[in-house]
DNA sequence: TTCACGGAAGACTCCGTTGA
DNA sequence: TCAACGGAGTCTTCCGTGAA
């Protein structure tokens, strides 16, 4: 694999902050860590190009301006602007000419690809905060761990970081409209589906349930409720298999069919492909004597 | 009870059409 | 011009069968 790669013009203020960070083993193992962190007034000719970095970065635009290449795409950025994004993927991010002040942090940890894929697949890597975001103050915070470095503040630190990860996903273009409650025909979907979950349930089905064409039904229900309708219907089968499984007496053949999924083998299958484990090892897990 | 495989069915995405 | 709808093609998942 072709090594990490920057180019750099380190023009900033003496007065800007900057933290190079070494996280404990168990930090970096198990907790969100800051690798970098810090607050810059940085002036004009500052840029940073990189990629190959193992890393994500949080910029936060205070004042002044500046831009950001990513993905083969050019970003303005202002003030109450925030970008996210891989350092593993090619960046280019620079001050205007009327300079730039920002808050950012190089972060990572156990669980963080998830979450940016997460915030990558629902806009751009830039978003508009909203007057009164935690954000910048989170920014603040974490920043303020990060000067003392303890197990204490480290395990802190890792909060924080989790609660700004947070906040950045609702942030997606689609959360920051006002609409984005759960319509009603959704919430009436949900329950229609854990009532009928053990009923053959197709799309033309649900979609005809609510008076809606089949598409835009799929379509609305993933963008309500995360979940396409056919995950929703399975999930909510091996959420009731597992019950079973834990609290009852019956086979798994008899389980799957109570579920709604009279092939056994069928039902066996999708119940590893989400429990990473058969019905079978799950009901032994659960019911082993503990410890 | 579990696993592997192949055909069938369903779901998703893209894009053209329609109507406001 | 833009948003909503729906058809077509493609991809994914489901389901049944047979063997261990």
């Amino acid at each position: 694999m072709p090594a990490y790669r920057e180019n750099a013009n380190h023009a900033w203020t003496e007065d800007s902050v900057r933290l190079i960070l070494t996280p404990s083993p168990f930090s970096r193992e198990s907790l969100y860590h800051a690798q970098e962190i810090g607050r810059f007034v940085a002036l004009p000719g500052y840029f940073t190009e990189r990629e190959r970095l193992s890393s994500y970065l949080i910029v936060y635009t205070i004042a002044g301006g500046g831009k950001l290449v990513y993905g083969g795409e050019t970003h303005s950025l202002g003030p109450g602007q925030i970008f996210l994004i891989d350092c593993m993927e090619y960046q280019y991010y620079a001050a205007s000419d009327e300079g730039w002040e920002i808050a950012w942090a190089h972060v990572s940890g156990p669980a963080l690809g998830g979450q940016y894929g997460f915030y990558a697949t629902r806009g751009g890597p830039v978003r508009t905060l909203a007057a009164g975001s935690r954000i910048p103050a989170l920014l603040e915070e974490l920043l303020a761990y990060c000067e003392t470095r303890c197990l204490r503040n480290e395990l802190l630190a890792s909060a924080t970081i989790s609660i700004l990860l947070t906040e950045l996903m609702l942030l997606n273009t689609e959360a920051d409209r006002a609409d984005t409650a759960l319509p009603g025909f959704v919430a009436e979907a949900m329950r229609y589906i854990e009532r009928h979950a053990c009923e053959r349930l197709t799309l033309d089905r649900l979609a005809g349930e609510f008076a809606m064409s089949k598409y835009p039904f799929a379509k609305a229900f993933k963008q309500y409720s995360g979940f396409s309708p056919g995950e929703y219907i399975i999930n909510t089968r091996i959420s009731r298999a597992k019950e079973l499984l834990k609290y009852s007496e019956h086979t798994v053949v008899e389980i799957a069919g109570i579920v709604g999924i009279d092939n056994v083998s069928h039902f066996i299958n999708l119940f590893r492909a989400r429990e990473k484990q058969t019905p079978l090892a799950y009901r032994k897990t659960w019911k082993s004597p503990r410890a």
